[in-house]
DNA sequence: ATCTATGCAAACATTTTGCAGGCTG
DNA sequence: CAGCCTGCAAAATGTTTGCATAGAT
């Protein structure tokens, strides 16, 4: 099965930085490649603990902390509260002021409002591109130290 | 002035809106359409205080309240505060991953990673984008509602 | 004069931390 | 078998709330 080769591939990449894999981590990393939400702490304990009964929230912060260290998954951060994500590949991410349901929309390089209308019904009000990297201050000090080693 | 003029803008609408325009507010105003940081809560509170040293925190997340309910400026949620813009034009937040610094890239519609890099020496790494609007779901609801009234 | 907005502090929700014991490797 | 990871509960952080009073219109 497909998810269960991803989930396999992310226990792999744990291993290999020093992790140990107990039950704990594997079933919080079954929930979230199974899922196509964009749970949020709460909602990931809540269903692994149908699971691993003794789980506990710490855990599933420590859990997530070094999914997103290690560039695993990453966390969209919305008004109110925090959420995670196993699609690592480039996508838009849809979100409905309404309802706050979070959809993924797989992007081309010109994907436009009205591809996503078009395509899926979801009317676009408004948008917010970020990108992250380095500012050129960070950017000069990090070739510095990267020129003398 | 044109920061003065932006604030003046902002005042009327708050007006229009029904509220009222009181010292408060019009200093978190005044700082928010004149910095180009994208101060977080706390922030705005220290740096308000010195125009209104009476002020509270409570008010501050009022007053931010009240601007962003009424689309005066934008909230950014990173993963750890959430920061406010005064900038409601369309532009690209640039995050710098090592410091934490956010500036705004004024784009053009095709603007790209490199563009970034050539112009201001920003080093893409990542990059994130949202849309924000009704889901097929909630569009039809609104429409139904819409319809019959 | 009216009624919203303020300041203060306590309430709240979410995330992090410290410690003793269990489990992975 | 050693040391990381877990569960629990308490601590820390950021945001909201309730109430009496000041202040905008």
């Amino acid at each position: 099965m497909e998810l269960e080769h991803k989930r396999q591939e992310m226990e792999q990449a744990l291993r290999r930085a020093g992790y140990r894999i107990t039950g704990q981590r594997k079933a919080i990393l079954d929930y979230l490649v199974s899922t196509l939400e964009h749970p949020g702490a709460y909602k990931i304990f809540e269903e692994v603990k149908k699971v691993q009964p003794r789980l506990s929230l710490a855990t599933v912060y420590n859990t997530l902390h070094v999914l997103t260290e290690n560039g695993l998954i990453k966390m969209l951060t919305l008004r109110d509260d925090n959420r995670y994500e196993s699609n690592l590949c480039f996508h838009i991410n849809l979100i409905c002021t309404s309802c706050g349901k979070i959809q993924d929309f797989e992007a081309g390089t010109h994907t436009s409002p009205e591809d996503v209308r078009e395509k899926i019904g979801f009317e676009v009000m408004g948008y917010r591109m970020e990108y992250h990297g380095l500012c050129s201050e960070c950017k000069a000090g990090a070739d510095q130290k990267g020129e003398s080693g």
